[in-house]
DNA sequence: GGGAATTAGTGTAAACTATACACTAGCCAG
DNA sequence: CTGGCTAGTGTATAGTTTACACTAATTCCC
């Protein structure tokens, strides 16, 4: 046990990148710091990992906490450890993210909720510490992952139309994609039920509703299926290849 | 700062899966513990991380003392935190993993390195600690990746056959591969030199060998280019679906 | 109440990619 | 010089991805 004490000299944080998706854009929920180090600039929210808490627990702590939400899509994604991206001491800290519906949110009472604010993604700049590293490290993993597992339904409402989730995708993956190649991909996946109620109160056309099939959902990953969806090239209008590699030597 | 010593209570480690390729068969370095806990049995290499070192680096040292390698493939994985995973207190382990050519090891003078071995990936069993957890989740990481980026060259020797390449991704993915379509695959990627050499003192036709480029790999990273490898279906006969899925509702 | 505005919803053909599959080539050993 | 062994090679078919444009349903405004 000697040995331990030597190196009980860092403290031991969990910052969390808490996705939402409201008005058509991906957000982020910050925290504007209220003391040093970057008093007033924007942080990931976070805290220190207890020392009876398991890692996966401080980042749900953190994210009850601040949103009052639980079971929630939470996914550990890289530890941040450099020796000096805290002023005040060495502090290495595992970044999550999680995925929640903006409209079940509500402001808690605590006194860090009522520092937090959504910031749309695409806005985002200058954070705390080396947040922005931490912040893009999580959304290209959730770039990745909406790519190979439909897991955009954490972050849209119950209810939903087929454009809002195709929105959703566009906004995560920073692309935009082809309605009717979209459809046929999310519909040909099963894992819709379209409830046969539409949309209301809008000034055109309104859109089916559906919602996600968490049994069949289940099984997809358990099963470890995958999906892909591809950038439509609509606009860039460059001709296809037309020879394969030649593969004989 | 006050807040800090407070939480300057755990211990922060790295372990570092070492895998590397022989007779075949994907293997992975292992120490022999000397002491308790879990003396006698089998763990992942690895060390504190120092106070004023950072994470990569700690990983690259726990390999360079066991192996005496230097630029390796390094790459974070995962940490592991459960409260109880280290009967002697609080341990953090941030999981890494690394490709070596097993050609190149030479054992080391270190005290470490006498007790290391290197075992079958398919035989390890009852590792120390959560050990066997994280050399599952570096094994599934390496599986992920060599179907995303051609990796398997870190972990060939200079010069290989394209039968030897196709039993290590056959070894990592632990499946069988279609001996053409894994050429023409391969191949149509460019990657490969072919270097008009043969294999020598092979009591069969001979192979020609072939060496890595390592220029159009830095491209191909840079461009972020992807591939995919697929099972072969070979032996399953099972017959394939001829309805598509039908889109509309 | 009719037309304009707006978004929903739908199919197909062509390009591309993945798959299954079997024989000849070249070397060594006996 | 034959048998044993692994290297090396092509093609046809199934399946997937892509590009692309019009009609349908509703509200709003006049």
């Amino acid at each position: 046990m000697n040995e331990f004490n030597e190196y009980f000299k860092s403290a031991f944080t969990v910052d969390n990148v808490i996705f939402g998706f409201d008005e058509g854009d991906l957000k982020v929920l910050l925290i504007n710091r209220g003391e040093e180090p970057y008093k007033g600039k924007w942080a990931l929210p976070g805290y220190f990992v207890y020392p009876t808490e398991d890692l996966d627990a401080a980042a749900k702590r953190v994210l009850e906490e601040l949103t009052g939400l639980r079971n929630v899509y939470l996914e550990q994604v890289k530890t941040f450890g450099a020796v000096n991206r805290h002023p005040f001491g060495r502090v290495i800290t595992v970044a999550y993210f999680s995925l929640i519906k903006i409209s079940h949110y509500t402001i808690q009472p605590s006194s860090i909720a009522k520092k937090a604010k959504w910031h749309s993604i695409s806005k985002v700049e200058d954070l705390a510490f080396d947040h922005m590293e931490i912040l893009n490290a999580c959304f290209h993993r959730l770039k990745w992952l909406v790519r190979s597992r439909p897991v955009g339904f954490e972050l849209l409402p119950p209810k939903f139309t087929l454009t809002e989730l195709q929105h959703l995708y566009e906004a995560i993956l920073e692309t935009e994609l082809d309605k009717r190649n979209f459809r046929k991909k999310i519909l040909s996946m099963n894992l819709l039920i379209d409830l046969d109620e539409t949309q209301e109160g809008v000034a055109h056309r309104p859109a089916r509703l559906y919602k996600f099939d968490k049994e069949k959902y289940e099984k997809f990953l358990a099963e470890g299926f995958s999906f892909e969806l591809k950038e439509s090239k609509k606009k860039e209008k460059k001709p296809r290849k037309k020879a394969r590699a030649n593969v004989a030597s």
